[in-house]
DNA sequence: ATGAAAGCGCTAACAT
DNA sequence: ATGTTAGCGCTTTCAT
């Protein structure tokens, strides 16, 4: 065994153990060498760079992250922040903006705030703190004043969510409206006719473009939306098993589809149905939004929302503003999918 | 408008705007008291640091990241490294390490790996570049001889998964045997004598556990298990679903039970069976494993693996390890929990 | 093509 | 209680 304490902490030279000092000794060249090899300079010949790397796998060198940041300004490291949402969905935003990442050679530090002054917090750290070359945001909660302030700080800022007016950031988000016309569409293009529509929370971005969505695609059908039959949502699965327990305890007649504008939603009022020996789609059509895992399970018709292309172009376009390739594009709306499933599928 | 350039990019002084030395002139002290203030030394006078903070305030001060972690030799940040997995999974296990983190002012860096070189690459670089203070490692594909030799890095290793003899490092894991045997027990306490198991993939460490704690419950109850229920899956909801299908295809009667060793493996075989117009757990009953989202949508009975759990307790362990606090156990063992749903509940 | 040396922004002895 | 100064490990002019 070795004579170093068992302590895993106790480390008396703290300093890290083999530095471009060591590596430049060992290769008997000078320390800028070693940083030219280390950065693939073109200035370096090739016998040299041999001898370098040689010494390098002989003492077994790893460039100190800190330094170099320090040194050249620039951490190769993403920041991500997340407010305190959704496992489901963070974590496929967090996959594609990786996947990107990763080609580029760029890490990721990814923070999840719990409450609004928290996020404006770490958002101020990550922006000014230099920990990071870019920092991808959601700021479901972050009002927009604070939004622009942050937007003209030294550090790029790429926003998903909502666009903010006048802010120095790109925005990705997706098409929130084209999603909710889609099932809309296809609910009426099934030929239902009474649809009720189970809303998101009151002022909520998404909420709201879903809704706008539904509004015009019954226009577009000519169809008119039925007052009584627009209920309010919380965007849990609660609420949609609520809503449609009450109506039934009522006594109210089931409507021809619902659409609920997200899918736990439309989940809780599965679970309703079931409760009472209803089924979809032979008592009621059911429509959800965004596509989660479970709704591919439950057989769920649903619209898909792109999240881990959000991430993808988010980290697309931090790519773009480090590489300075001029002009970025400012907002970049992605497309959502009608996915079909049996609770729309026309019984045999 | 101002008169910088459009590009976001273009920072002709690319150095910070605002440092200690900008500080202390404004205060009008030095820059060892401006770090002191920064670090909560006790040795300011309040009077002083109120000076700095206020120029701090005017100069709209943030610390260097990079500097700092230079100077301290630490990054306040840990790593966490994941191998390409479920979204499922490591979105959990990351809400959890990062909850704690935060309280601890700690910061997360987040790499999924999808290969194992990749992977290994990746470790090093954490374990070795003072990038992180510590490794949370998921460690799925990276084999014993590579883990042992990371552990005795600089750099503290924390892995969640499975523990590795003799690897300087606390392992974080959950009890699947006893999991399984959970899961078992219940079936054979309501009554269930021809039961089937759906196995995990071969060699695999958590199915090679959980198939263990079916063997120690059926051994426990003095009950032989059918070599002919044994069944062989891969983990993914497809393999369930074929399974059954198959079963059923070749005109073979249902068990009493079905235990599939996770949960997308039960999914599958619900699916299986709704195609045919059989349902849990009238015809089968059926039980799954880790309590996925999608088990409470589906009424599924699983039994819950402790994922937050594990990413909390990998954050403390790192939290103890940095601390210093003496030994720190170099294996901890969550309890996972029964989870009883309508799928195995006795009809009425 | 290679080397010497001056930083990058902060911390931590060591002085006072 | 505060200041001086020498690093932390790497990069980058500027020489040669």
């Amino acid at each position: 065994m070795s004579t170093t304490t068992d302590n895993l902490t106790l480390n008396p030279t703290k300093t890290q153990s083999v530095t471009v000092a060591d590596v430049s000794k060992r290769a008997g060249l000078s320390t800028a060498t070693v940083s030219r090899v280390l950065n693939n300079s073109p200035l370096v010949r090739d016998k040299t760079r041999e001898r370098v790397l040689k010494a390098m796998q002989e003492l077994g060198y790893t460039a100190n992250h800190s330094a170099r940041a320090l040194a050249r300004r620039r951490t190769d490291t993403l920041g991500v922040i997340f407010p305190g949402i959704d496992a489901g969905f963070f974590s496929e935003v967090l996959i594609g903006a990786n996947q990107l990442a990763a080609e580029h050679d760029l890490h990721l530090a990814v923070a999840f705030a719990r409450n609004r002054p928290e996020e404006a917090q770490m958002v101020s750290e990550y922006l000014y703190g230099g920990r990071v070359d870019a920092l991808i945001l959601m700021h479901l909660r972050l009002d927009d004043r604070f939004i622009r302030e942050a937007a003209n700080g030294p550090t790029p800022l790429v926003l998903i969510d909502r666009p903010v007016e006048d802010a120095r950031a790109v925005t990705v988000r997706m098409n929130n409206t084209s999603g909710a016309e889609q099932a809309m569409s296809h609910l009426l293009e099934q030929g239902f006719k009474r649809i009720a529509v189970i809303q998101g929370p009151e002022g909520t971005f998404d909420a709201e473009e879903r809704w706008l969505g539904c509004r015009n695609a019954a226009a577009k059908f000519g169809v008119e939306l039925d007052p009584g039959l627009i209920w309010r949502g919380t965007f849990h699965d609660r609420s949609g098993r609520e809503l449609v327990s009450a109506w039934l305890d009522a006594g109210k007649s089931l409507p021809d589809a619902i659409f609920a504008l997200n899918d736990p939603m439309a989940i809780g009022v599965l679970q309703a149905l079931n409760e009472r020996g209803l089924s979809v789609p032979k008592d009621v059509a059911l429509v959800g939004f965004d596509d989660i895992e479970s709704a591919r399970y439950l057989g769920l018709s649903t619209v898909r929302s792109p999240m881990r292309e959000l991430g993808r172009s988010a980290c697309q376009a931090v790519i773009e503003l480090l590489g300075g390739k001029g002009k970025v594009p400012d907002e970049r709306i992605l497309d959502t999918e009608l996915v079909v499933r049996q609770s729309t599928r026309a019984l045999v």
